[in-house]
DNA sequence: AAAAAAACTGCAAACGTTTGCAGTAGTTGA
DNA sequence: TCAACTACTGCAAACGTTTGCAGTTTTTTT
């Protein structure tokens, strides 16, 4: 590792300059400084970012946690994070809870001792008590709150989502709708039930404890709910299913098919959450679509705007749209099912 | 950020000794070693990394290069990486290249200045000469090689693999097997051809160059590719495909809808590389799967005992077996096509 | 032409650890 | 009882930067 000195020596200058040299060019005589340049880019100097954070006590790097690295909606998010640090050159550290807060307690602690100079984090549902751990670190939570006060976060509009994925279902004629609702601890799965039982109401249909499951946000709780909801007697089983999240729509899709009901002839389905899956199954489904990718590069810009401005005095909420695709697998309930 | 000096002070011990207190407890009394530790535990220390591995020129960590977090592929690989230097301690800086050389270069800059212990690369066609950058950094080649001399690596049996999925096809009884076969300056496309090529050799089946197209790794290469093959006249039309990789089967699998073939009847369809997808589409994919978990995983073992252990001075290569998983999307070529 | 200002450069300290070395106290052996 | 160990602890330097301050040279102003 070729460090400073070696390059000022090169150069004929001490390290002090050499250092300004090359970080604030506009302090240095110009003939100085392209010496300094010519030395660094001849010994191949790569400045030691520890020691620079280090000195700085900052580090220009940013810690990024997702729940699950192999949910494509998270990767996604990531990718637009890492995009939007890079074009500021800033580093990210990714960090992988598996929804599991002793997880994250660790990879909070593990971050703390890179100096981020901001955090971005899909929270879980001990993230409230976790941040302590890295208390007035400037954080923005993604796609989910973790109830702390005067958080930031950058969010979806799951409420409005759900009602129009419901709202679709309704005007298709659809008076028998169930949900798969996910963990009621993470604020999506709140909102989005949120969402349905509104466009239930505006429907003037009644909202049925029974055709709401929980599921456990992974493909097979979807298989188990769906397979619960489904198995009901004819006249009471639901024609159409809204899902609340991606991965448990493919347990849902799943559970359908073993019980032999056809989509959308039998079963009309809506997921939450698009994704190349979804696309491309036959029937193509019907979802409500996030910007993953902007929540990623939004949160991110948001972020490194707000630690060049210092504190924001109001907690900064950003709430993306959604858009409802409508796709194949939904369709107006099938004459073979009774109508209540 | 409370330092190790707050923590001497309270314990009434130097600096020095509260370090060797938390990181060598065997050099330091009992009764002292307890009095940091409580000191520690009460003002909630947490080390400076960034002083840590100044001091000590190596930083617990290893850097992780993929070409495309999005693909499932890279993502599980990843989190093989991360699980395995989780157990052992490290921090993984992980970067993303979009398989572009100039976004690499950039990456092993931004690396180099946090001084990785060592590094886990999937190549890029210019890896070779932008690993001159990290010049005697311990590095491992995931899933390809970039041809550096002496290089470790972590791959699949990618010619057995293509073998075993096309060798399935001749002992269906095709004959007109196309394949679509990825980017030849990548050495995975290469091997994979190759596999191909001696299993029609194998079943004593001619090598077709006009059956075998180039496709961009993406699924609308693949698509466009497929196309191409699958328009031929229909007693020149291959009977059946074997796809390079994950994201180009997707297109091929489209194209085969566009054209109203139906998948197995018309057209067997193998594709390189399991998916959630390949599993739950209909027809269900007939697949070489590869455990991108494992290569992940086992890469990142292997990466630290070479830091513990020196330098080996043999290079090592590791060849993981591949499953073929026959599913839905293979059976023998249909009667309508007539054979020649 | 002298004074004042500006432009540039270098010295040295600091960031928070770790570690070689030396010093002190307590213990053992003769 | 004294020497030689052993066990523990502290001092201070070092890792590679950045930056406040002061010193020197050059430029501008009067």
């Amino acid at each position: 590792m070729v460090s400073l000195e070696e390059v000022a020596k090169l150069a004929q200058v001490s390290p002090a300059t050499a250092s300004r040299a090359l970080s604030r060019p506009d302090m240095v005589a110009k003939e100085t400084r392209e010496r300094v340049l010519e030395a660094a880019r001849q010994l191949g100097y790569q400045p030691n970012q520890l020691a620079r954070s280090l000195r700085q006590r900052s580090s220009r790097s940013l810690g990024l946690i997702i729940t699950d690295i192999l949910n494509p909606f998270h990767a996604t998010v990531a990718k637009g994070v890492q995009d939007a640090a890079e074009k500021h050159d800033y580093t990210v550290f990714l960090f992988n809870t598996d929804e599991d807060p002793e997880k994250e307690r660790r990879a909070l602690n593990a971050l703390r001792g890179h100096l981020p100079q901001g955090l971005l984090i899909v929270p879980t549902p001990r993230t409230r008590e976790n941040l302590k751990l890295v208390a007035n670190l400037p954080t923005i939570e993604l796609d989910r709150q973790s109830g702390t006060p005067g958080a930031h976060s950058v969010m979806v509009d799951n409420v409005g989502g759900a009602r129009s994925a419901v709202e679709h279902l309704t005007a298709l004629g659809h008076r028998r709708i169930g949900m798969i609702v996910g963990r009621l601890d993470i604020t999506t799965a709140v909102e989005r039930h949120q969402g349905y039982r509104e466009a239930l109401a505006a429907a003037g249909l009644p909202y049925r404890e029974e055709l709401v499951l929980p599921g456990n946000h992974r493909e097979e709780g979807g298989r188990v709910a769906a397979h619960a909801l489904l198995s009901r007697p004819p006249d009471e089983r639901p024609t159409a299913l809204f899902v609340g999240n991606n991965e448990m729509t493919v347990g849902a899709v799943l559970a359908a098919r073993e019980l032999g009901l056809r989509i959308p002839e039998d079963l009309s389905i809506v997921g939450f959450d698009d994704s190349r899956w979804a696309r491309t199954m036959q029937p193509a489904l019907t979802v409500v679509a996030q910007p993953e990718y902007d929540i990623g590069f939004l949160a991110c810009e948001t972020l490194l705007s707000l630690l060049r401005h210092g504190k924001a005095v109001q907690p900064i909420r950003i709430r993306l749209a959604t858009t409802l695709i409508v796709r194949d697998s939904t369709a107006p309930p099938g004459h073979a099912s009774s109508q209540p």
